[in-house]
DNA sequence: TTTATTTCGGATAAATTTGTCCGAAATAAA
DNA sequence: TTTATTTCGGACAAATTTATCCGAAATAAA
């Protein structure tokens, strides 16, 4: 479904979004820990998702990873999505046909039109703060 | 969604069904020649497909690929994904999480719910019959 | 029996994804 | 200003997926 780099880059999002509920600014360590994700490799995700504009990143002492606390409940899941693998998962042929639509569709075509449909709803109306907010009560985990 | 191998395999089952609707045998070539893909590559993906008895294999002249035609209607799509991708797709955390369930659920798993039982509902009640006579109406296309 | 055709199976190679390393740049604090 | 800390960015490496090659095995037909 998701790559792997898209896995880490959701969750580690999600744990800077949980922190940035408080204002806590969180380092690349402490994401990488708490995502239980490769440090370096995770660095890169975090260095695309700060092009993207979907955190920020502060260099220096006390420096690390943050969201604009106001900004929480207008970024989306599949904003970040979006940002690691692209929009081949909403746009996409399942087969992998190039031209593939109502005029000549794929034989499972049809078929996905729902569950893509579905999967958008769900990725679209997943906003940060709320899903930090599930993190924070601790009705949901990043880990094992 | 699905990994290239898996679309591959989907598509060479769904010509091979088409064929077998009327007793007709394809051989390797025909296949690759008709769902765009690699030859080799095809051979390899034809013959785990034999293993898991999903399509049947004849060496030599004449020889080919084929499936039993009173069978059509009893093999689905997603008998053929979990031949080759396995099921992660359908048990699968979609954060990647080893252990994610209803007591330690990661933050998109209750949204995963409904969308994992499409998935599987979708593909389960696919079977090569209901495809193979759309394929051979036309209405769908295995290329482009 | 010989030949031609076709899939099988193992080795290998290319491409992509995932992951590491390390010096550079920025910057807060001493 | 110097030092320590932290992210940035480029090069490199490992792992996995995708793809190729080729001789072996099977088998239908000459």
């Amino acid at each position: 479904m998701f790559s792997k780099t898209c896995k880490y880059g959701i969750k580690a999002t999600l744990f800077i979004a949980q922190k940035s509920q408080f204002d806590e600014r969180v380092s690349l360590k402490e994401i990488a820990a708490a995502i239980d994700s490769p440090v370096a490799f995770t660095a890169k995700i975090l260095q695309l998702l700060a092009k993207e504009h979907i955190i920020n990143s502060i260099k220096g002492p006390k420096g690390g990873f943050e969201i604009d606390k106001v900004q929480l409940p207008k970024i989306t899941i599949k904003q970040v999505v979006r940002a690691i693998d692209g929009n081949s998962l909403f746009i996409g042929c399942a087969l992998g046909l190039n031209e593939c639509n109502e005029k000549e569709p794929c034989p499972m075509h049809d078929n996905f039109v729902s569950i893509r449909d579905q999967l958008n709803e769900t990725l679209a109306s997943s906003n940060l703060l709320d899903v930090a907010v599930d993190l924070n009560l601790g009705l949901t985990v990043l880990k094992r």
